[in-house]
DNA sequence: CTGTTAGCGCTTTCAA
DNA sequence: TTGAAAGCGCTAACAG
């Protein structure tokens, strides 16, 4: 009468076999006649059944099930990213907890500690910005759960990460501005205690210092990665006693404020001021045409993360994998189709 | 030696009291003395305890998950949709499971039986463009599974969702553009299947008919709901003999597609045609300053959504609610500030 | 090839 | 206020 739920033992009663039995003939066991598993296949798909993973999980200690820890999933690098480890976690029968720490250190200890209380196999972490301190992480160690840092990774020991090429990426970005006969190249950077910003910060350096281009401190804006940012740091290097020709945005979501006030006080993309940002699939093709792009794949990145932990998942008797992959990005130069 | 858990028994023993204290106790149940309770707290924190929520689970038949069902988790309509509710779920102590059908009816049903079998308290559902059958959500009914749909929903009986008001949105959408002058307004639409698709297209009728525009089957355009469409889109429409001077859009996506490709063939927006489509908080400020947009807020939809589901899974006992919130939307026109 | 048995870690009667 | 005992639904020895 109740909400009755069809179990192996209903399954085992009516056909008069035991439990055990239906339960291996359900997972396809070479332990069982082919008879017999028909009979009991037949029956199930006859009754509904399906299988109650909480049970299986229970008893087996592991739960096919990855937890997803980013800083916001409305972000489209983060969005594409989850797209892709869902679809890979899908494919290899892995279901996926997502959680966003809304940039908040507190929230991202509670939700650790959620994913522990289920068991979760693995995790797949974007750190937020506000974390400086990374003790919630050694959790995860202790308990032996794999872990694999994507995109905004930090420098603990003994981590598996996927990220881009940041340094590189930056330096071409600048080499290009550079090229594009920039000379005033200012640098609208992200959190510092984020390695990915350090180290496009460093490339920034570096192609500047390659060209022989004073580095002035001036020029670098660091921000909360808001897209108001990107209007408030836009009129700071405005407000310089000479004039910026020339500015590398580490941020899609900076640069997208930062392009919006330029278009609002008139000031001209990339005539006036040349611009290249980091950017995504889709974005980066609505943004602004005339926006030159480094392009990051959301989807690829996701998708090695995930294939990295559900390696280690497997793995995890033998010696522990502490890999570092990254992904490429390349740069895309838009001629400006506007009128 | 192993990966050995600290489980209530471990707390008991060294305690020397019974587990089913423990139990008690960590759940803060009053009836267990404030001394107990503090020496066992005290104990568990000290061991690292976290509970087994999937034994927990399995006991109470409940699992404080509720499984989401989009098309496409990068979508950005879906991906902020996504964002409200994993944040109105996070705050009432239920976790999200995210699964994405692609499009496909085939992986909508493989990912609802997946959904059972993990046991989830409700489901919230945006069907796929292939969905013209409904039997896989009969499946959610009768293990009384309590379902929401939200943004793409579909007429069966007796159900809930969460929509916007397509009609009255679209219909307002074209008003606008008859008070702009346009005459010959094109309808970039969705498939038919989907009644959001089919209101906006009646929307869109309904406003020609009012002011005396003769509607016209060639200049409605369906699609796949991809970028490219939007391209194509165009082209179709400016094959017509005779010049189309506005657009309704019925999706972002085919929006952008429109638009970069009018960009492209120096088409100017909106100016030689004026366009409204719909659009969501980020997209719209990005997407083109000139068009005109039919803001809908994702995430408030995903809030209003959970909070229903969240409703209906309480209510599970008491007489069902089936119920539609229908959340505004609201046209946002902006002064193109292109040079 | 199939059955018996024990138990995953927790909650929840019932009894004391 | 605490303990004893049963069991959620499944799997995995171990027997046979």
């Amino acid at each position: 009468m109740d909400n009755t739920e069809i179990t192996i033992h209903d399954i085992a009663e009516i056909l008069g076999i035991n439990s055990s039995t239906v339960s291996r003939a359900l997972n396809n066991s070479s332990r069982v006649a082919q008879k017999t598993k028909d009979k009991i296949l037949k029956k199930a798909t006859e009754l509904g059944y399906q299988r109650n993973h909480l049970a299986s999980n229970l008893r087996k200690r592991k739960t096919f099930t990855i937890g997803v820890i980013v800083p916001r999933i409305s972000r489209h690098f983060f969005s594409s990213a989850i797209a892709g480890i869902e679809e890979t976690a899908f494919k290899a029968g892995y279901n996926v907890i997502i959680c966003q720490s809304l940039e908040s250190l507190e929230r991202e200890k509670s939700i650790i500690d959620t994913l522990l209380a289920n068991r979760v196999d693995g995790v797949l972490i974007s750190i937020s910005m506000e974390t400086k301190n990374y003790d919630h992480l050694k959790g995860l160690k202790q308990r032996k759960i794999p872990f694999v840092f994507f995109d905004r990774h930090c420098d603990i020991a003994e981590n598996s990460k996927v990220v881009i090429d940041d340094f590189n990426a930056a330096f071409t970005a600048v080499e290009h501005l550079i090229e594009k006969n920039s000379t005033n190249i200012a640098h609208f950077s992200g959190p510092q205690n984020l390695e990915i910003y350090k180290n496009r910060f460093k490339g920034y350096k570096a192609a500047l210092e390659k060209h022989k281009i004073p580095f002035r401190e001036e020029l670098v804006v660091s921000s909360s990665l808001m897209e108001k940012d990107g209007a408030q740091n836009v009129q700071k290097i405005l407000a310089l006693p000479y004039k910026i020709d020339g500015l590398f945005c580490a941020n899609d979501v900076v640069a997208i404020g930062a392009i919006q006030y330029l278009r609002k006080i008139k000031i001209r993309v990339p005539e006036d001021i040349a611009i290249v940002g980091f950017s995504n699939e889709t974005i980066s093709s609505v943004i602004e045409p005339a926006l030159t792009t480094i392009n990051q794949s959301g989807m690829q990145i996701g998708e090695a993360a995930t294939n990295l932990l559900l390696a280690k998942i497997s793995n995890e008797n033998k010696k522990q994998i502490h890999e570092t992959i990254i992904v490429k990005t390349n740069l895309i130069e838009r001629k400006s189709t506007l009128r």
